[in-house]
Order: structure tokens, then C-alpha cells, then sequence
DNA sequence: TTGTAAGCGTTATCAT
DNA sequence: ATGATAACGCTTACAA
């Protein structure tokens, strides 16, 4: 690899001349910025990032914590993360913390000894020790999907609230009567917001909805297994069902067409993200979809505003979920599904 | 952030002492070592990334090079790669190159510029323009997944044609006679050798396999759906279908669904790589399983072994498919399925 | 055992 | 408009 030292031989100037033709920071004469030029395309020269890097104190990096890679909606959001994050220029470095705290730390610590220029993070473990991290670093954080609890961290996350009242309402208006949802864990906050939206959307047409049609589960697809088999031990009355992840929303339906129960004939059902594996079931999953690549694009945003300076807007951007009909829902024509019996066995 | 030189100051030593004992490079006096262990945590001291990366041109970076991001296998692959890329004290450094060369080209760049400590890539599109830039640049690459075909660059791959014997032998085993095949792009070698094994695994029986048992897909779900189409149009006789990915036999899956033809009982599928979808679905899909794990291993291990220097012992390392049987399959119990007419409407 | 100083490849300040 | 030079934070001969 030659550096800007070779260039400036080559060229017959001094490095700093090399340095302005690169940055364009400074005006630098036709002439020599032609032979730099030139120099420059003979050796093939890149500048190398990590001596800028140390110098401007800006690793041309963002990074990005995860719980976990491969589980949704992470993909996604690193998908569409990395896309915008070279968009602007910059790399994307990742850093799973496999939902463990001390893997979470040692992560970020990785990234500020990287000086990167921002980090996005979601699902924050412990959360006053982060905020501790953050605070003392001075480089800039996003929170994305789960915004904190306790404090003012900019982020982008979505109105889960209105997420569940979408799923009810829908669900209502196909004249459904009788509900049920299995949710994420409750501890996080945007589980409880989208119950609550849920529970909220029905009372308005002042639907019941008893505690023990709720049944938590943990995001995964056996929990919906968990799930769906819970309710039918509760022999409670259902005509429809809301899970709040397609995931989980699979693990219901896998359990519903064992049972010979007709989705959405005999039960109409919801899932939530809009994952792939929505239109890949069969029936294709009636869900919620969240906007991934817009929650990348303004989560990136906010970290180079911060970055330069700028005042944000708002500290926390929440964006609109949106209703994607497909055939897992249709309205109750046969009467509700109750305890199957093959299961007391 | 508190840099080497505070430490020194605080604990009233020069930075090389400290340096020694943070790389315990040199035995360094067990007082002042207590002294500056002190002052290091006092400071909550820690090395900076990008001087030591540039002073010993190492970026405690592996880059991964992957054509797509949250498309299968590529997700697993990076998941996989993660954990093991920290667990040896590097940072996993990500470039989607979108299948595009120019933009390969430009993380590769990057990514050198960074002064990694090697790149593992997937799936190098202009291979004469690839190999080039690895040839002038002096840091280790492998090739995973996908191994080039003109060259001997260092790579871990699966055994494909392995893998089409799998299939084939467990499908014969079962007591199938009439098989189709719907592939990956023919353009790419792995997909050619699991065709060839599945081929010859049959001919070992003398059971005929036809080019119209073939259909050529993409990889993706949609191609499944696709294949599964034209197969009943060409009015084949079939009782046992492989795809070269899960993807594409959950489309042939919802396909065969829709025409209310049974699985396993009128067809028998299976898939390959053994995706958390092949769990999901309904019947559970029987498939060959790649060890992701294990590649990403060799991977990494391959990287950081030519990076010290030391001599491969093999330059390709080949891991084995593992058949995993699921619900999908079973012996031929009724007469093959034809043509359905609902299709030709 | 410890310190001094040069150097990694940049950028930025200050002269010229 | 251009060139020296110091500095970023670290490692590593070389001296002491």
C-alpha cells in the first residue's frame, strides 16, 4: 500500500499539498493538482482510514448493537442499516451482545476505541449502566426499536400503541367479537403499549377482554406454540387472534392447522413486522408492518446531526405502523373454537 | 477519553511502561506494574484501536463481504462469523455488496484501508478483477460458501455434491422413483455438483431422471413457487421433489398446499440448509443441513493462520451435509400426482 | 527494569 | 499557493 508520502514524491510536491487535492480543504493550483492527481492514480493510492481516523477522531464508522443477529426484526434493521450507513459514507461495524450485559459493554467499549462516530443501539440491557457509558463518552447514541424508560436518549421507535389498535380494529371491523393476543415479553415497554392499544381499540366498542386472553410469550417462534396451546387449555371462546411478531403469529398457525383448525375460517389471525415469512405461509399472514429502512435512515440521521453539532428536532422520533391485509384474517362465519379435546390427552 | 499518556503521568512512568504492561510484551517490575494497573483503572483507561491499528497494521478487523444481507444463508453466515470473530478479540467489519462488482470492489477497498487483518468473502461477482485487488493487497482472504472457480484462493465450502446424494439416497430409501429437482443458478458451481450428486445418486439405482425434471430457480422463495408450476405443467409424473435451498421448497410447499395436494403423502419435499423456517412450517421439512458454525470457523481460523504466517494445511477445506428428516417426507403411499387442470385455467 | 525517541499515515497550524 | 512540522495514540528499537 503506498501512502501519501509516495504520492508527493512521485508528484514533486509535499505531502500537505497531497493532503488539500484530497480533502479539497484548501484551493491548490491547477497544475499541481493535476500532477497529484495524476500520482495518486499511478500508485493506485487510497488514503488509509485508520491514521485519518486517529487524527480527526472520527472512525468513518457507525456502529451497531444487536441482541442477536439472526432473529428478526434484527436482520432487517441491519440490513437496511448498513445500506444507508455506506450511503453516507461510512461503515457499518457489528456488535452482537447476545442479550448479555456484559457482552453489551465490552461491545461499546470495542466502538469508542474505535472512534466511531456514532452508535445505534437497541435493546438495552442494563439500562443505568449504559447510561452511564454513554454519558461519559461523548460521542453519539440512538436508541432504535426499544426506546429506554428512564431517560431522554434521542430515538426512533415505532407508536406501538397504535400498532395494537390497528391489529384490533381490523379485526373488529371484520366483525370478530371474541379476542385473544400473545404478546412479547411484558417487561419490555412496547409489549404493554401494544396491549394496551389492543385492549383500548376493543374497549371502544366496548369488547371484553379478560386477562387471561393474554398469554406472554417471548417473541420466538415456539412461544406462539406456547401460546396458541395455553389458550386452547383456557377453553375460552375465540374467533380471533392477534400475536404480536409473525414469528409467533407461525407458531400459532403450525398449531391451529394440527388441530384442523381453518385459518382464517375458523380462526382468523394476526402477526406483526411483515417479515418475508409472512407471505411464505400458507395462508399468507394478515399483519402489522414496521418501517424498517425508514427507522435505519432516521436513526443514522439523527447520529450525524448529533455528530456536526445540530440540534435535533425531537429527541425521539416514532413512526407510523401500517395495516398489510392478506388472507389469514376474514370475517367469523362458524361458531367460536373451543377447547379441542385431542390435547386433554 | 484518558489516553496512554495520562496513564503514565498518573502512575508516574513512562508511556513504553506502560504499554509493556498492557501487552505484557516485556516482564516489567511488579510495583510499578501494581502502579500503573492503578492508574489504568483509575482512568478507566482503554488502548486506543486506530493508533495501535496503525502503528502495527492490524485493525483487530475481519471483514465479511456478503452479496445480500438478510437473505439466507448470508444471515446465518454472519451471525455464525460474529461470534466467532470476537471470540478471537477482532471486530467483524460488514459489506454488502448488493451483487454489485463495483460496489465489491469499494468494500474491499474499504475495508483494506482499514488495515484488516484479513476478509472472508462470499460470492465474488468479476472474479479476474477480484482476484487482482487480493493478489496486489497483501492481506489474507477466503473464500466461503461460494469457491472461485478459476483459482486456488484459500476456501471453505460444502460438500455440494455430497449433498445431492443425501437427498437422492434418502428419497430412493424411501421408495421413490420419480424425482424432480428445482436448483439454484446453474451458472454457479455448487449449484451444478448438488445436481450431479442427486443425478448419480440415482443412476446408482438406474432410475431415470430427465431434463424436464429440472427446473432451474434463484434461490428464493418465489422461484419456488415457479418450479413447483412448471413442473405440473410439463405433466411429469412425481412423487418426490428436492430444492436446493429451503426457500424454494416452502414456495413449492404453499404451491402444493393450494392445489391441495398432501405432504408428504402424495409428495415428498425436502430443502437444504436447514433455516429455522424448515422447523416452522407445516409439515416440517425435511432438509441438509449446512454447518454454518463450523464454516465460519474454518473461516476465521484459515485467516488468522496465514495471517502469522503459517503455511495452510489445506488450502480448501471441504465440510460434510447432514441430512436432517423431518415430516416432509415419506414413502410413496399413492399414485403420482399429474397434471391438476385447475392450472391450465 | 525503565526511559527516550522514532515512526505508523494522516491533518492542521504556521510560516514562507 | 505551498512546505515544514507538530500532533493524534500507540509500539518498538535502542540506550541507559
Amino acid at each position: 500500500m503506498s501512502s501519501m508520502k509516495d504520492v508527493a514524491r512521485l508528484a514533486g510536491v509535499s505531502v500537505s499539498t497531497v493532503s488539500r487535492v484530497i480533502n479539497e480543504s484548501i484551493p491548490v493550483d491547477e497544475n499541481t493538482k493535476k500532477k497529484v492527481l495524476d500520482a495518486i492514480d499511478r500508485l493506485n493510492y487510497k488514503p488509509n482510514l485508520l491514521a485519518k481516523g486517529l487524527r480527526v477522531k472520527s472512525g468513518h464508522l457507525i456502529g451497531f448493537i444487536v441482541p442477536e443477529i439472526s432473529l428478526h426484526p434484527f436482520v432487517n434493521l441491519i440490513n437496511s442499516m448498513e445500506e444507508y450507513v455506506v450511503r453516507r459514507g461510512f461503515n457499518l461495524i457489528l456488535g452482537n451482545t447476545q442479550n448479555d450485559p456484559n457482552v453489551e459493554e465490552m461491545q461499546i467499549d470495542h466502538f469508542i476505541r474505535r472512534n466511531v462516530d456514532g452508535v445505534v443501539i437497541t435493546r438495552v440491557s442494563d439500562e443505568s449502566r449504559i447510561l452511564e457509558i454513554i454519558d461519559k463518552s461523548n460521542i453519539p447514541f440512538v436508541a432504535v426499536d426499544r426506546e429506554l424508560e428512564m431517560q431522554e436518549l434521542p430515538s426512533v421507535v415505532l407508536d406501538n400503541y397504535k400498532a395494537g389498535v390497528l391489529a384490533a380494529r381490523h379485526l373488529r371491523e371484520l366483525g370478530h367479537r371474541q379476542f385473544a393476543c400473545i404478546t412479547g415479553p411484558l417487561n419490555i415497554k412496547l409489549c404493554r403499549e401494544r396491549l394496551n392499544g389492543f385492549k383500548d381499540a376493543l374497549a371502544e366498542d366496548a369488547i371484553p377482554f379478560s386477562r387471561e386472553r393474554v398469554f406472554e410469550g417471548d417473541f420466538k417462534f415456539n412461544s406462539g406454540i406456547k401460546g396458541m396451546e395455553y389458550l386452547f387449555h383456557q377453553r375460552i371462546p375465540i374467533t380471533a387472534l392477534w400475536a404480536q411478531n409473525d414469528l409467533m403469529a407461525v407458531g400459532c398457525l403450525k398449531v391451529l392447522q394440527q388441530k384442523g383448525i381453518r385459518v382464517p375460517e375458523d380462526m382468523s389471525l394476526m402477526g406483526m413486522d411483515d417479515l418475508e415469512i409472512a407471505r411464505m405461509v400458507n395462508p399468507t399472514l394478515t399483519t402489522i408492518k414496521q418501517p424498517f429502512k425508514q427507522m435505519s435512515r432516521e436513526a443514522v440521521d439523527i447520529l450525524l446531526r448529533m455528530r456536526s453539532g445540530q440540534d435535533l428536532k425531537e429527541k425521539k422520533v416514532v413512526l407510523q405502523p401500517q395495516l398489510v391485509k392478506r388472507s389469514s384474517t376474514a370475517p367469523p362465519i362458524t361458531q367460536p373454537v373451543y377447547h379441542n379435546s385431542s390435547l386433554d390427552a
